[in-house]
DNA sequence: TCTGGGGTCCTAGGACCC
DNA sequence: TCTGGGGTCCTAGGACCC
């Protein structure tokens, strides 16, 4: 581990709920909640004045509304968000070659990497300050020697604050500490290590090595161990290479019907490999999952002998993989992954092709074309809370509701005061979807 | 009105090979 | 025809993270 408190964590402040504030003036100070805002909804950010109503993530959207009935619920815009990520990790990428992103709100960075002379108290205040001013939103950094600590740090740091580890005091900081801090603790490590009599991080520092690699198995009891020893010299990573690529629905309503599966599936395998083209790659591994009406999950996986990205193969195979599931009883959701990755190589392609003949020869009778893709089921215009639209007449605003055959408007854009709200028809020409506008311009 | 979606890593058993 | 030992690949499941 190294000497000095070079390792960045950068967290963003309730990012994806921070960027519908920003963009939405009206929100600013007010509960907001970004969510799947179907009956099986759940919440992904919460805003900080809706988590004071006990609010959080990965809470189901019916409690939270029950908990926070007057917040505003909106749907994530990822397109928006995923830009604003951008701009964050291109002023990562000033300070150091080394920036590890983490998901688009987080990443580690390595100041070591990039050769910064300055105190990297400094460095901190000055990148926050950065990130205000190109998108308007806080972050929180952490600054450690480790990874482990800069990441605590961040923590404690928020919201839209600093906060570094002397070296040195790392132990006074850690031993307190309750285990589910550690990087990889979870419900069930947690009750584990309670079990055994094992509650904070100076408890699992004391128990000793063998003894977490007895209870915990191998790989995960000498990692937790070297970490609540204080012993963390992961090093941050960039350009980390991607080794799946999956897509997955949960339907409204439990699927009973067969045919209704098998067409599921047939549109998720186009989706994911829809995916997998974009990123340029292909697998040798195709995976179903499937959970049913109890929650019970299970998943089928095949192995093909090269890897592709056809979507007529991926589609045929998770054909196969789902025919031998039994769904009696309903299914909640389905997904269709491709592992196993692989660059695509002049070598597979032949590979693939040779493959793609023998299999077409074994599925479709001779003279036969190629499935066409599944196509989306035709959705009826509808109106999403958060979506941005335009008005002929009254310009730029967003959906803040919509039923009955009326939709609710509130014009008003990022740079605006907040603006009024206006009722339409669903079906009034005048109003049409609109892209995001920037946050700052 | 319980429990999303996209990932990573680890374990364990069986097949298969030497 | 008393049974070995190790390595690798594949499959399935589970814990965890954001």
């Amino acid at each position: 581990m190294r000497s000095t408190p070079t390792i960045l964590h950068l967290d963003m402040d309730a990012f994806f709920a921070a960027v519908e504030q920003a963009s939405k003036p009206s929100l600013r100070g007010k509960p907001v909640v970004v969510g799947g805002l179907g009956p099986r909804g759940v919440v992904a950010t919460a805003s900080y004045e809706a988590r004071v109503h006990g609010v959080h993530s990965a809470m189901a959207m019916a409690h939270a509304r029950r908990l926070c009935p007057n917040a505003a619920y909106l749907v994530p815009r990822f397109g928006l968000y995923r830009k604003v990520s951008d701009t964050v990790m291109g002023l990562l990428g000033e300070l150091s070659p080394l920036v590890e992103p983490l998901s688009l709100d987080e990443a580690f960075v390595d100041l070591d990497a990039g050769g910064v002379e300055e105190p990297p108290l400094l460095v901190a205040q000055r990148l926050r300050a950065d990130i205000k001013a190109a998108t308007g939103l806080t972050a929180s950094v952490g600054l450690a020697a480790s990874k482990l600590l800069a990441k605590i740090a961040s923590e404690r740091a928020k919201p839209d604050g600093v906060v570094l580890v002397e070296p040195g005091t790392e132990r006074a900081l850690l031993d307190p500490l309750p285990v589910r801090t550690l990087w990889g603790v979870g419900p069930a490590t947690a009750e584990h290590l309670r079990r055994a009599g094992i509650t904070t991080v100076a408890e699992v520092a004391h128990a000793g090595e063998s003894e977490l690699v007895r209870l915990l198995g191998k790989a995960h009891g000498a990692s937790l161990y070297a970490m609540a020893a204080g012993l963390d010299d992961r090093p941050v990573v960039a350009d980390r290479e991607m080794k799946s690529v999956s897509v997955e629905d949960t339907f409204d309503v439990d699927l009973t019907d067969r045919a209704r599966v098998r067409t599921e599936v047939a549109r998720l395998a186009d989706r994911c490999v829809q995916r997998l083209r974009g990123a340029g790659r292909s697998g040798r591994t195709v995976v179903i999952k499937v959970r049913r009406y109890d929650f019970s999950t299970l998943t089928r996986s095949e192995t093909l002998r090269a890897p592709t990205d056809d979507p007529a193969v991926v589609r045929e195979t998770a054909a196969r993989l789902i025919e031998a599931v039994d769904t009696t009883g309903g299914v909640r959701l389905l997904g269709v992954g491709v592992a196993g990755l692989a660059d695509f190589t002049q070598e597979d392609l032949f590979a693939q092709t040779a493959q793609e003949a023998e299999k077409a020869e074994q599925l479709l009778p001779a003279g036969e074309a190629a499935p066409e893709p599944v196509p989306e089921p035709v959705v009826a215009r509808r109106w999403t809370p958060g979506q941005d639209v335009r008005h002929s007449e009254f310009g730029a605003g967003w959906v803040q509701g919509s039923g009955v055959g009326r939709v609710t408007v509130r014009f008003e854009e990022p740079g605006s005061v907040p603006g009024r709200v206006r009722t339409f028809a669903v079906e009034d020409p005048e109003l049409s979807p609109a892209e995001p506008l920037p946050l700052v311009s």
